[in-house]
DNA sequence: AATTCAAAGTTTGCATGCGAATTTGGAATT
DNA sequence: AATTCCAAATTCGCATGCAAACTTTGAATT
């Protein structure tokens, strides 16, 4: 039974694979995703694609187009208020918990991930800055003791990479104070203060949310433009 | 295009088959679910089978036994824990969203959700009764204005349906004050108070979670009793 | 020139088939 | 009697095949 693919299922790679390309921007807003092209490109059947696009569907990364099978979901502002209000809560709960249950465990690994999010930030890489923030993210979802935060966040994380991934591209760099936020929650759980770890954590995600609102506003002025501009080209040229 | 099943697509019916016999207990803790009886008994292929099972499994109702498919998980009184610690702040939330954006629209189709819980109450139905506290939650939801928190909020419901409806099986009524309680949150939100909506929400939710932790925890005592006499039985005719 | 309608082309959802990996039942051995 | 080991059975993941439904194309009609 279980088919046993070596390490991963195929369904699994492709997910992952579509995902990273609809994260890094390979596969744009709007795109509409063919199972057999995915199948040939990945060199599999359509069968894995379909399930794999069936579970992108299930967490919001493309969306059915009316009948014409799936398009990969445009990130708008909205969306993006609706995320952030619930990390604010989520990651405000994971921050009081993880002082009130773990502040031991916080202190020995928590300095590394601060270090690292710094070099991180040096380094100029999109890709670690964005897994840096992750990274530390989750590392609190895990001190909290509460499994199902991470698993809570998790869709709303992917959600984030894509936004900062679109940002990144443009402002070639996340603002570099928040690893002094990030310094001052871990200060709060070690210290084991679950109402300031709270404080600190919401207040981190609400300026967050109010940073990457200005740039995905502006995203989206430019995707109405080029929108505006496409269906002006199509009317000249039909 | 869109192989346009009427109305749902044969992996949602058999998704939705599975689930509910979940949640009713017809396919208690533990069951081994096997791709070819399943697809047998909904009379269908073991494609949409399996991928319905992939989306049971993504969203934690079943889990991959070690190498022989897929199990039912079991409730235990832990995940309560971690699933109730998150609906504080999500319904929190949401009542306080829905107190700052939808006060109006409250009081048009909130009373009516009340005398329906009644109602149900009354009626001695479970599955009414659990419909009808699903609903009023989701009616906050959608002032809230926020669709992302009905979306987070989701797989918790599902299991909340397995857990009151493993309850109610044994209790055979849910305690009648939580009319009284959910009564109370709208009136907030209608009068547009963020804060006493959120605060009432919230003690709302912390109160249920620590009435059901008591019958979870009794449930899963039974559970592990019933294991143990399992296990001496077999070691007894082995 | 514009409109209508049918035939071809796409693309999907679902059924069936196949090979691989694991468990199980029982025979052979100690 | 207990243990070992091999073959049959089970079960899964993935590939391929097929019919249905929608879109598009192009020709015929007004």
């Amino acid at each position: 039974m279980a088919g046993a693919t070596p390490v991963q299922s195929l369904v699994e790679q492709v997910y992952e694979r579509i995902l990273a390309e609809i994260c890094e921007g390979t596969l744009p807003p709007n795109t509409r995703l063919i199972q057999d092209e995915l199948a040939a490109a990945y060199e599999v059947s359509r069968q894995p694609v379909q399930q794999a696009l069936m579970l992108l569907r299930d967490r919001g990364f493309v969306a059915d187009a009316p009948k014409r099978g799936v398009i990969v979901t445009p990130l708008d502002g909205h969306a993006l208020r609706d995320v952030y209000e619930i990390r604010e809560v989520l990651d405000g709960l994971a921050c009081r918990l993880a002082a009130e249950r773990a502040a031991g465990p916080a202190r020995e690994a928590g300095a590394a991930l601060i270090r690292q999010g710094r070099e991180a930030i040096a380094s100029g890489s999109y890709a670690r800055q964005i897994s840096a923030d992750l990274a530390f993210h989750q590392f609190i979802y895990g001190l909290s003791g509460n499994a199902s935060i991470e698993e809570a966040a998790r869709p709303h994380w992917h959600y984030m990479r894509r936004i900062m991934g679109a940002v990144l591209r443009v402002e070639h760099h996340i603002p570099d104070d928040i690893w002094d936020e990030h310094a001052a929650i871990l200060e709060a759980i070690v210290a084991g203060e679950p109402v300031r770890a709270e404080t600190l954590g919401r207040a981190h995600i609400a300026r967050a949310a109010k940073t990457f609102a200005v740039y995905v506003q502006a995203l989206q002025d430019r995707a109405d433009a080029d929108q505006r501009r496409r269906s002006l080209a199509r009317r000249a040229a039909g």
